[in-house]
DNA sequence: ACATATAGGTCAATATTGTTGACCTATATG
DNA sequence: CATATAGGTCAACAATATTGACCTATATGT
């Protein structure tokens, strides 16, 4: 790889760097106002867009220990922002669901950065919206 | 906002979230076969980006306090990673250069995501790199 | 019916990574 | 020569994660 396509690339790593400090910086202001952290952010939005999600599926999904959930999560439950009730098909299994003070909390925590990125889209056009899902994607799929 | 375009906008929220998280995982590997984090990593991809540069700069770049940089940059200068020498036309500045060792480790660090960067620009082309650049550099630019 | 597995909750000990405050040295500059 | 700046370091503390150990409740296979 020559000296110039590596620091394109550098310049490519930076910008990811960069973007995502830059993108998880205002929800983490309005959390702090709460007294709360960015995995209570984390909780909120995969509860919110999978509503009766199990303990389990949200523990895989945040690749994060019972007991590392187990504090924020039982914050959440106390400030009433999310509730655990068992599943009908398998009472040992707890939904998670966001209360309507929840749902509130998640919009206005999440509304700034789906804003941001509608507003960008909009700019670019949604072909280039599938160009960058694609390319986030193939970041993903790491085989 | 319909109901529909805030589960596409939510998709593009994991997204984001699930890319860097996977982009860092690897790096992450390697580096605890060093002993060490993720913040060594950072100070070393900065410095090999811009040789030279000052402690205030490096500060400035990482946002963290003097203090937070602290440890981790004696371990880097102590374990031959990194020197740190008075510049010429202001000796209390200290300029920041990697070593030949902190060159290898840098390269070991970065290119995997690099050569992971550099690949999925060959499958979808330098257009839609540019397209990619463009988005990120919306998300940074925040006012 | 009972042994075993699974889902979840909780406490404790520890590690890492950051913060702020305080204070030090060396060097530069008006 | 007084003051500002660049940088280094220690201490106290907070937050966020880990692993280990152990608890309850419920489901399931034999």
């Amino acid at each position: 790889m020559d000296k110039k396509r590596e620091e394109q690339l550098n310049e490519i790593l930076a910008l990811f760097y960069f973007a995502y400090r830059t993108f998880t910086k205002e929800p983490d202001r309005i959390l702090e106002q709460h007294g709360i952290q960015r995995v209570h952010h984390r909780i909120l939005f995969f509860v919110a867009r999978n509503q009766g999600l199990s303990v389990n599926e949200l523990l895989k999904t945040l690749e994060i220990s019972k007991q590392a959930l187990h504090t924020p999560m039982r914050q959440l439950i106390e400030m009433g922002y999310i509730k655990s009730e068992p599943a009908k098909y398998d009472r040992r299994v707890r939904e998670l669901r966001l209360t309507e003070k929840g749902q509130k909390l998640e919009s206005q925590l999440s509304n700034v950065q789906r804003s941001k990125m509608n507003e960008i889209f909009k700019e670019v056009g949604s072909k280039n919206e599938e160009v960058w899902k694609e390319i986030m994607k193939k970041i993903i799929d790491n085989e």
